[in-house]
DNA sequence: CAGCAGGGGGCGC
DNA sequence: CGCCCCCTGCTGG
């Protein structure tokens, strides 16, 4: 279990990693603007104990055995009290997941009599807004009913990419999904139904969030720009993209590991903060 | 740039 | 609690 904290902004780490056997951990990060979303982070910690590492300031916390999963929780509250600071925390395996807990506290065990008084408890005592964890990949969620829906992700099923949802089938194909309206959406792309027409030109689509990103093309604007190269794009998610490819955000960004010390990745990954937060 | 699916949040029952 | 709209990310052309 341990805590990363990078003071005076508003992003946080977020998601899963993995403790490799050479001692490095991998991290997923993510944050309020979603603009690290996706990227990767690997801390190698050859030559140092991971309590020293961690404790450098501004990243801080508790050691990890080892081999030890670690994933992302939720945010942690800045008025909490205790070792974990204010940050996000991560957590570590659980053996206890493996109990029913859908009013369980999963940070402290404690039992309520219903989810609202767990979420009250969650977010008072713990400063978590996601307090419902599916025992399989322990993501988190607000709500029971979304963990609900998520754990039908783990379901076994027929499907050659297995991990899907079960409970709605294709008729014309081995796809099944979680939603109804998820699959009614789906069988569009076998009927050739197209709904959504664009008003500006001919075209049409088979979902509506599709038309909508069409429709910035007849605006002739591009919202999204690289905060790096200034280089604009229609879609978010071109930008991120480019991102990842262009400047290497998403990628091994673990490649400054030693000789350099985490010092000089903190740092490094201060520059990048303030880039984006400028 | 478009096609497609995962999941969050609003809302009705 | 469940349905469904919508935003979002990933992918391939």
């Amino acid at each position: 279990v341990f805590t990363i904290n990078f003071s005076a902004t508003n992003f946080l780490v977020m998601s899963s990693g993995g403790m490799g056997g050479d001692g490095s951990v991998t991290l997923t990060l993510a944050d309020a603007q979603g603009m690290l979303d996706g990227v990767t982070l690997n801390l190698n910690a050859q030559g140092q104990t991971f309590p020293a590492v961690l404790n450098e300031s501004g990243l801080s916390g508790q050691p990890v055995a080892p081999g030890q999963q670690v994933i992302l929780v939720s945010q942690h509250s800045q008025s909490a009290s205790g070792a974990s600071g204010n940050g996000y925390r991560v957590s570590g395996k659980d053996p206890q997941m493996n109990t029913d807990s859908r009013n369980h506290c999963f940070y402290c065990n404690e039992v309520f009599q219903n989810a609202n008084a767990l979420r009250r408890h969650c977010r008072l005592t713990h400063g978590k807004d996601r307090c419902h964890v599916c025992s399989v990949c322990r993501k988190a969620f607000k709500r029971a009913t979304h963990l609900k829906e998520h754990e039908r992700v783990h379901q076994p099923g027929p499907s050659p990419s297995s991990q899907k949802p079960r409970l709605f089938n294709c008729s014309s194909c081995v796809k099944a999904f979680a939603k109804r309206s998820q699959l009614e959406r789906h069988n569009r792309t076998h009927t050739g139904e197209r709904p959504f027409k664009c008003s500006e030109c001919d075209k049409a689509f088979n979902q509506k969030s599709a038309l909508q990103v069409h429709m910035v093309k007849h605006t002739g604007k591009k919202p999204f720009k690289c905060e790096v190269c200034s280089i604009r794009f229609t879609q978010k998610s071109n930008m991120k993209h480019h991102m990842k490819r262009s400047h290497g955000y998403g990628e091994q960004l673990g490649a400054f590991t030693p000789p350099h010390t985490l010092a000089h990745t903190k740092l490094h990954i201060r520059v990048h903060f303030l880039g984006w937060l400028a």
